[in-house]
DNA sequence: TAGATTGTTAATCGATTAACAATC
DNA sequence: TAGATTGTTAATCGATTAACAATC
């Protein structure tokens, strides 16, 4: 049922990595532009806040179904609906996060996960001073209780917010519990099995690449 | 002189965005791998860290100079050297913090940016509590400030973790400063002049994404 | 109607990959 | 020497872009 429909797709396969990177963008220009009151909006206006072509945006759409209206734009309630349903992330997500310090509390605090259907099912610290304190209006766990918390709320994503000489105990402990998805929000570079994805965000080196454009 | 040598160079453009992007990245894995103790590395190693394909890193590489010994591999402090001729990035650079709250402190304490060159010069904050206190080893400015520190410093980039309400007046601001390069933590679309690049950082758009390679 | 913006085509460019000789 | 890994070629695939008819 998933992918079938009078649609013409590309075929029931997956999307590619190119196309469904830029979809999430996508979402993500159109819940900002809802909250900002905004009820349409042009395939130009989304270029302009993701540095990606117009032609592209209307081109990964239209592969899809035809969402705009000519002269007019796309709805942004509408095309929200199509991209999560393209997407498949309609649902709620949950989501563990590992460590409680500033970074923890920054991420367990903010609405970004929120807004788009991520929750944060649970915290978790080593630090017995840290452990039952709220962080972001979660109860912080004991980390020895990681795997039990995994594997009774079907957590398949993790976030390590833990400085970067323990991040390879705690990929281990989250892929050990069956953790598929990790965010690293370390340095580290980490070794996970072959089955685990991991996203390194890395301030740093976004902002090295800025900086050759910007000196070029 | 920057660009003038033997090699055989593409031509004395800038790169493309793509071979800079990929270039930092490999940048992180050297540094890191540096760090663990390594003192070579194979290009299928880096692909590994980087899930950039083995093939696109030689290829990278070499279109710069034969930075590696065939049956060995690369050897990292002189490769760490190379790449970093070639983004310019050997300076130090000085950014501008604005917003001192946890995740303003959570980067300020880092270890992630000083690694690589990139010096906080200066953190602000609206809030009089935080003005003074220390942040990652420096004190807190009055964000009125920030006008004159940016010029005095000569600062070109400014980061943003501050909460999305707030976050539009201080890209105007650093913008009117003089900034040049905006990393945006909050989840806010920002409006900058033309000259002016904007890096939101979304964890939330990347989780997205991940879970559908997952899902499907 | 006039203006705007989509959906789509066609042409180009860069990324990706496999394969393998060169050589450490 | 034998094994490993680079540097490079060639072939393929997907991304990018300009252009414009369709149509709201």
């Amino acid at each position: 049922m998933l992918q079938t429909s009078d649609r013409t797709e590309v075929s029931n396969d997956r999307l590619g990595v190119g196309v469904a990177a830029r979809l999430s963008r996508y979402l993500q220009v159109l819940t900002q532009s809802k909250k900002m009151g905004k009820d349409r909006i042009s395939s130009q206006e989304i270029a302009d806040y993701t540095n990606i072509n117009a032609t592209q945006i209307r081109r990964d759409l239209s592969t899809f179904g035809k969402f705009g209206k000519r002269g007019v734009g796309y709805n942004i309630d509408s095309l929200l609906g199509e991209i999560r349903k393209i997407l498949r992330t309609q649902g709620q997500h949950n989501v563990a996060l590992v460590g409680a310090g500033r970074l923890g509390q920054a991420i367990a605090s903010s609405p970004i996960f929120a807004e788009h259907g991520i929750n944060i099912a649970a915290v978790f610290d080593t630090d017995p001073e840290k452990v039952g304190r709220e962080v972001g209006s979660m109860p912080v766990s004991d980390y020895r209780q990681l795997r039990d918390a995994v594997r009774e709320k079907n957590i398949i994503v993790g976030v390590i917010a833990v400085p970067a000489d323990n991040a390879q105990d705690v990929a281990d402990e989250l892929a050990g519990s069956g953790v598929k998805i990790i965010f690293n929000y370390s340095e580290a570079l980490l070794d996970v099995p072959h089955d685990v994805q991991v996203h390194t965000s890395n301030p740093a080196v976004e902002l090295l690449h800025a900086l050759y454009f910007h000196l070029t």
